[in-house]
DNA sequence: TGTACATCAGTGAACGCGCGTTCACTGATGTAC
DNA sequence: TGTACATCAGTGAACGCGCGTTCACTGATGTAC
């Protein structure tokens, strides 16, 4: 679309957001067919921008994932964190609503083949996440804190609710536990922190 | 390459198991690179074969990958039937071990979105794997069979070995956790069914 | 045992597609003076 | 307050790439008689 007729359209020379616009984008598409379903020149469409224009935004498409990952675990991490006085089963509740509901981010940011995994900010927001989730299962199965014992407990709790809400997004799990996922979630979780409950 | 090179090069015309030469090359690509590296001119070329060969073997993509699910989950079946008699934990630790493996089958295997999810045969095998895994977990935590309690147990179960096995593939645990994915794999396992051990 | 013939599993050329990337360019913005 | 100018954020044309798919074809196989 020539200058003019864009102006004419009420569009302007420029976007003024358009960073924001492509990382909207890519959401939206990851939301609907996930992360391979991705391209540049896509976004730029969507965004109503030329094909060419993402590039003085970000280099390439790991760079744009690189940016929608820091932006998933600093929400997490936040989503966690806000669970966090309610208990730790409630933790893991949390965790699963966000990747279900947050479904874009979740599918990025733990496919680290995607993005680059050593930038700096990425790596910070990730540390983070990980702050907010090792400590509390440790301390909620009774065990000494930086303790062997205690990264095992931090990490089947992880892996728990990890894998129960990567089966749930793919569709995996047998439909007669219902559609109420975070239901779902308190119950099964249940099962390792107040077993025989 | 045309016939008589082909047949001078040792290779005769008809290749005679091009199929499971296919599913072959599909399985060392995927391993290396993901679902995502695949294209059948590729796997054509490994083959050794032209690009339009594959064709008579599998319509497309999704077809062939339906077929490295199915033998996925047969193989894992298998797995786990064999583990039965060492005890619960052993299957769950079969899982993981299984996962990592034969990473290849298991990426496939929990991603339907890329093969036909509804072929008969495929079907099957998934379900046969799901009996395989359902029942004992929750023989193991002591819940009636055919409950909302036990499948509860069972997809807690489920959850914690699909979550390790999916964030240690994707190299997404701490390195902490140290290199040997089977201990690893046991302890945390073990958080589950043998809680304060 | 030999031959005719249908069928099967390949070939290779061709087509159209969308992609990422590069390029010279231009319009808009904002800052220095 | 006005103007010059550097910088930034766009454009659109062009390139080369690998992909899937289709097509008429041909070589090999195996079965019927």
């Amino acid at each position: 679309m020539p200058a003019k007729a864009r102006a004419a359209a009420g569009r302007p020379y420029h976007h003024r957001h358009l960073r924001q616009a492509l990382l909207d984008a890519a959401l939206r598409t990851i939301a609907e067919g996930g992360p391979a379903a991705l391209s540049l020149r896509d976004l730029a469409r969507m965004a109503g921008v030329s094909h060419a224009a993402p590039a003085h935004h970000f280099r390439d498409k790991a760079d744009l994932l690189t940016a929608l990952a820091t932006d998933g675990f600093l929400k997490l991490d936040a989503t966690l964190r806000a669970a966090q006085p309610r208990g730790f089963l409630e933790v893991g509740v949390a965790y699963v609503r966000f990747a279900i509901e947050q479904r874009a981010y979740f599918e990025v940011m733990y496919r680290p083949e995607l993005y680059h995994r050593d930038d700096p900010a990425l790596a910070a927001a990730r540390e983070a996440t990980g702050r907010s989730l090792y400590p509390l299962a440790a301390r909620a199965r009774g065990a000494p804190p930086d303790s062997a014992a205690a990264l095992d407990a931090a990490i089947a709790a992880w892996s728990l609710v990890h894998g129960l809400a990567t089966l749930w997004l793919a569709g995996n799990l047998p439909p007669a536990l219902g559609d109420d996922a975070e239901a779902v979630a308190r119950r099964v979780a249940a099962q390792l922190f107040a077993p025989g409950a």
